[in-house]
DNA sequence: AATCGAGGCAACCGCGAGCGG
DNA sequence: ACCGCTCGCGGTTGCCTCGAT
């Protein structure tokens, strides 16, 4: 037996909230508040929709000082930031940005950033420079002034601080001396703590570390310094990434390195590009291929950007290990 | 002017967490 | 401890708009 729907589906009313609507909503939560029920809302307000649907409406349209659209550098910083120490934690993120919904920055995210992003056309701001990164304290979503906290540190839920996926705060890892980074193929480590298909991985931004072509040099063994694009990949693929795009600079930029361990996440073709700001790009190709050129399939820091790795789960850590970060 | 496709956004869906009985 | 109910979240869908052809 499944769920138990939320509501009668026959006989509410789905789709676009008509003005009329909106407005019965509105009033009827100003002057009576949700009464902590949004399933016995509509019924009291005499709407035909599901409370559920009522409450969405609210939450992401009808509630006083939502802003829509529009949204500033300074806002695009702080989601980016976070989305790559924290993930798609829509909520969490829309906390931090007054009168931003989660909806709007998920669809923000989803439709623009992601894209604005890949183009270089907005940055993720690491410990190298936080003195303006917008990853910010404080819980006051009306305080402004923490878009440029000089002392930032984010607070996630007791339950997901202790979490592998994020084995401890930014700030804690940013000390880290020296993380278990890059191994080879055989060792089935990448990054160090999150688990993929027995892969680990985690990416610099989540550790809340700088990543340098002179660390993944070491971690390599092999010398990189001269090689601002490296190939590495078990195929021997070369990879050519569009020119003049910031994120993908490949050989005009000798900072930036290009990746193709050929070992990882699921396929020989995945690559994992590092730029000058230690910022990860992770590339997940379905085939091989020698053009990994297709903006879509890269990703920021976090294999949550990738929803083909929803099935990510935390494996074989337990504190004393998160403790050694 | 009509058609088509891509992009953007609002809304829906299903699941997990939390809480009270 | 268990169960049922509601809330909140993130992923997904579908409609609308707009620009290109």
């Amino acid at each position: 037996m499944g769920r138990a729907p939320c509501c009668d589906k026959a006989n509410v009313k789905r789709g676009p909230w008509s003005p009329e609507e909106d407005a019965t909503l509105k009033r009827y939560v100003e002057t009576h508040g949700t009464g902590g029920n949004w399933i016995a809302l509509p019924q009291k307000a005499g709407l035909k929709r599901c409370g559920k649907s009522c409450r969405l409406r609210w939450l992401n349209y009808l509630r006083p000082d939502i802003k829509h659209g529009n949204f500033t550098e300074d806002e695009d910083h702080v989601i980016c930031t976070l989305y790559s120490q924290i993930g798609s934690r829509w909520s969490i993120i829309a906390s931090r940005l007054p009168g931003r919904t989660d909806n709007d920055v998920k669809n923000y995210w989803n439709t623009k950033l992601k894209k604005k992003l890949l183009a270089g056309k907005v940055s993720l701001l690491t410990s190298n420079n936080a003195n303006n990164s917008p990853i910010i304290s404080g819980s006051n979503p009306t305080d402004t002034n923490h878009l440029h906290d000089s002392n930032p540190s984010i607070s996630l839920p007791k339950s997901e601080a202790c979490d592998p996926q994020y084995p401890a705060s930014p700030t804690q890892l940013s000390s880290s001396p020296s993380m278990p980074l890059l191994t080879d193929h055989h060792d089935h480590i990448a990054y160090g703590l999150s688990t993929v298909n027995n892969h680990h991985f985690i990416p610099p931004h989540s550790a809340g570390m700088s990543f340098t072509s002179s660390t993944v040099s070491h971690q390599l063994g092999t010398s990189l310094k001269n090689s601002p694009v490296l190939t590495s990949s078990q195929e021997g693929s070369s990879v050519t990434l569009p020119a003049g795009n910031n994120v993908n600079g490949g050989v005009e930029d000798a900072d930036q390195i290009l990746m193709d361990f050929g070992f990882g996440i699921g396929d020989p073709c995945d690559q994992y590009y590092v730029n000058n700001n230690g910022t990860l790009w992770y590339n997940h190709q379905e085939k091989a291929t020698s053009h990994h050129d297709d903006l879509s399939n890269w990703y920021p820091s976090l294999l949550a950007a990738d929803s083909s790795y929803a099935d990510i789960k935390p494996q074989g850590l337990n504190q004393s290990v998160i403790n050694q970060y």
